[in-house]
DNA sequence: ACTCAAAAGGTCAAAGAAAGTCAAAGTCAA
DNA sequence: TTGACTTTGACTTTCTTTGACCTTTTGAGT
């Protein structure tokens, strides 16, 4: 595995730590890996850019900081609602898609998942629908 | 026995190792067998290609690298079963990742399509999770 | 307040490391 | 002896690593 693999695995690790957010020095983060400071801005600007569904955030100078956020989706849970139905459900993952929060592959895991030949004959499938999309929404 | 095929069977050797997937270097199998580089690639290509049932993927560059995985899930849906606790639902989704099926994102969001969170209260859960499972998975 | 040095992080382009392509040359069995 | 399959190598593309130089922020000393 490769430096910058390496270097993308500790800031996951720390993205799962701190729920959410990573935050570092980027020549803390260099020592580490023994490698110069400007590796660092390639793996995330490779790794965790806005095409992937992460935000940076930095400063320069004394105690300055490199800050990674995954963004979130506000106001899709009430977009979902209560019930929802394929049709629903299909633009929403649609949009998710569109905006790379997801791939086209978990897109499709989802999808079906929910789909008729999933929920078919569960009594109040579009109860069931809302509640596992917003369940797999709230975990991306 | 031509140089092609005793790299064939090479591979062969790794996909059963490792359980369905083999990664290695080309230019490292390339020193193994004292050949050039592109005849790894003339052996991907005209043995482990789609057709035959084999997706390969690489990247280039440091750390690059080449992986083959075999198409088709041998046995999953007979794992799955007709019912389909958690616990095994978990044990399943996380082999489907090591042999780079999915990615941990897709497998998360499946995971939690099929959690209790999602299907708590639908009577005969584990039947239901089967079922979602087996969509899934076939459509992967 | 003002200045300046130190401490961070940012940019960019060159060098390096792999893998991909393609076509020419070689081999071998029908 | 020809046509399909192999082998080889020159050239291309992609991804990674490194380093020189730039900009922003902070803080100590005046």
């Amino acid at each position: 595995m490769g430096l910058s693999d390496r270097i993308e695995a500790f800031i996951c690790e720390l993205l799962r730590d701190d729920n959410d957010f990573a935050e570092f020095g980027r020549n803390e983060l260099a020592n580490i890996f023994g490698c110069v400071p400007s590796q660092i801005n390639y793996v995330i600007s490779t790794r965790f850019n806005e095409k992937n569904g992460y935000t940076v955030e930095s400063r320069r100078g004394g105690g300055g900081y490199i800050r990674i956020t995954r963004a979130g989706f506000g106001g899709l849970n009430e977009e979902i609602g209560n019930e929802c139905d394929l049709k629903n459900a299909e633009k929403i993952i649609a949009r998710l898609v569109t905006i790379h929060k997801i791939s086209p592959n978990t897109a499709r895991a989802i999808l079906t998942a929910v789909n008729e030949k999933s929920l078919g004959d569960v009594p109040n499938a579009d109860l069931l629908r809302a509640k596992i999309l917003k369940n797999v929404i709230n975990v991306l």
